[in-house]
DNA sequence: CTGTTAGCGCATTCAG
DNA sequence: CTGAATGCGCTAACAG
């Protein structure tokens, strides 16, 4: 062929805005190349031995001079598939959730899939409508990490809908596969160190439970372990932290005790907690000398989740000042980045391997695998600060 | 009509896996309601007058029958336009992105678009592969909040590709809306707090800012603020996050400062700051009393986002002990969920604002507004807490 | 090795 | 008010 410009140089359809000038589509790229438009399609999908090498070659210069790149809805239209998985997460603003979507990223990336990242902001109802508009858009797959609830909002999805795995959280009355930390190891974990750290009363820390899978579990375990143990004194607290007011209502019961415990002052800002602006300045609660030296608390807290675990140590800062932690040990599971700066001990989770492996069950569901739903715990790793050592 | 059964179930194609039983298309539900499928359609797009009541009722139910959700990949593709937009994020591990997010989620509910949220994590070569991809996927504009670079990654977007508008960061050579905080204002906002307070020495931290815009102007603004003051010995320190060892370098020098203003002991673990395992037990640094009473520290650090903030809070911590708040100021741009905890005074970003504005932005650009780039500089909020306080 | 033909699921003329 | 016909951009049989 010569070297004549793009013989109808693809014009702006009348109605759109002219700052898209219209993509060149295969037909403009058959055109320019001289040739008819399965030989486009055949070398677009790698069918490239069947080409000679000079309509290759021809090819080639046509997309290159095109900027031509091939239309996705429309192959996916053709062929039914359009590689794109949705991910739907409950609740970004955890680390856990971005840090597990990470792990889908890489998975996707190795198996030549798209996620479409959905972010449900801890509602339902958006749960609902993403949920909706990924079936409406073909996705192949999803990853959900429910909010909980009810399998009702997941209908489409699931047995007969489109194949999905289960992040975390399992949804009743939904059979899929599921993939998440092992909680009762995770929770026995933190519960022995604990233990084993000699604290006199431990509490346990936890969203409302009834809806979450992993929260089930994680408390669960956890007053197995306080069972087995004997002799420690152990609660569960529930903190919705949805409701500010009923949150520090919870929390007084566990200042009580603390202050009940702790052998020294009652602490500064014994207010009832409305507010907790947070400009305490430190060291106007006692007179030790510094550090836990010979001052370590006797109650520890054992949080469900990192979100939890923030929630509560602003409120013992809030109340006992800069040096909380003299008054009470903090244990979390999550390992959020703030926690080697606070100095608290955690659980963290495997999230990377967790969004992996989920995508890897998905891509095995989607090629067609038939095997009953399939469960994946993967181990949680203790990582000991200051904060529970005595 | 009758109460037929679905006239031809939609039966599963030869080669796709069982499980996914094909999709109702319109045509089978034009069969199912006895009509043509351009009835479907309209009544699909809200075109309801147009239809007798009776005609609609027996669509409803035949939709409802089929469970009938309408390919969006095909709307798309016969339309030319489907509803989708990118959102290209440099890092989502960063709060200020998951923050600005949500705005974009909610402007993009409020005007029915739906966002595909792409994460660079910081590489080149993702948000390149990502950006292509989303052309791909013809989606009717882009956010980006890119990884600086230049322009030659985003190719496909801007003037002559599709409609963009830039986050946070401005690009080289590419002309296109852009939203972000008014850095000038929050860098001068955050120096004049330093200098009420009285501080002797600030140091302005900040990763390498040659290629990412928004760096590139709070360094400038504060070097203007610090010169404008005169009297304060002033510097600027640059950390590559992704360079462990170049950090620790660079921060021996501000321990030094540190050291040399503070009128005490050494700090602990002089060592070298390999690792900072961050078992510093409380209290070995000083006698002092408690808190900083009558101990201020005389410099101060501003970080120029939450990322060096953490680093650095971290390295101090590392050095000086849980008590390091007695030996250096720490101020932030950005204000990520422990910086409460920490008690760091910061300057909260309108992140939420920011992503509903860029999604405003780009909805005018994609309904063809034809204005020349404008800029959406929005104000930061100053917040005062311990960290800063004398 | 290469081109022709027929749809994928849907929105739109344009005739009834 | 309604329906039949046309084609979006692309792939997948079929023929050459």
């Amino acid at each position: 062929m010569s070297t004549t410009p793009p013989s109808t140089p693809p014009s702006t359809p009348a109605g759109a805005p002219a700052a898209t000038p219209r993509r060149a589509t295969i037909t403009d790229v058959a055109r320019e190349a001289g040739t008819g438009k399965t030989s486009i399609s055949r070398y677009l999908n790698g069918e490239i031995g069947a080409l000679s090498p000079e309509l290759r070659a021809r090819i080639e210069a046509a997309i290159a001079r095109l900027d031509y790149q091939p239309n996705q809805m429309a192959r996916g239209l053709k062929r039914g598939r359009n590689r794109l998985i949705g991910m739907l997460v409950a609740d970004l603003t955890n680390p856990y959730s971005v840090e597990v979507l990470q792990g889908v990223e890489a998975a996707c990336h190795a198996l030549g899939l798209m996620p479409l990242i959905c972010h449900a902001a801890n509602e339902v109802e958006m749960e609902r409508r993403y949920l909706q508009l990924l079936t409406t858009y073909r996705v192949e797959g999803v990853i959900v990490n429910a909010l909980g609830v009810r399998e009702e909002t997941l209908r489409p999805v699931g047995d007969g809908g489109i194949p999905a795995v289960l992040v975390d959280r399992r949804v009743e009355g939904l059979v899929a596969d599921m993939v998440g930390l092992d909680n009762d190891g995770a929770a026995e974990l933190g519960a022995r160190h604990l233990l084993d750290q000699g604290f006199e009363q431990i509490w346990f820390v936890v969203q409302p439970f009834e809806q979450v899978s992993s929260r089930q579990l994680r408390v669960q375990a956890f007053e197995r372990a306080m069972r087995d143990a004997g002799g420690v004194r152990a609660r569960t607290l529930v903190l919705d932290l949805a409701d500010d007011v009923a949150v520090e209502r919870a929390l007084a019961g566990l200042d009580r005790a603390i202050d009940a415990a702790g052998g020294e002052g009652d602490g500064v800002g014994g207010s009832d907690g409305g507010g907790g602006d947070g400009d305490n300045v430190p060291g106007s609660d006692n007179g030790r000398d510094s550090g836990r030296g010979g001052n370590a608390p006797r109650v520890a807290l054992f949080a469900a989740n990192a979100p939890v675990a923030l929630r509560v140590a602003l409120h013992l800062k809030a109340r006992y000042g800069a040096r909380w932690q003299e008054r009470a040990a903090l244990l979390s599971i999550d390992d959020p980045d703030w926690a080697e700066l606070a100095g608290i001990t955690t659980i963290r989770q495997p999230t990377y391997e967790i969004g992996y492996r989920a995508v890897e069950f998905l891509h095995e569901r989607i090629e067609g695998a038939q095997t009953g739903a399939r469960d994946c715990l993967l181990a949680g790793e203790l990582i000991v600060r200051a904060s529970t050592v005595r």
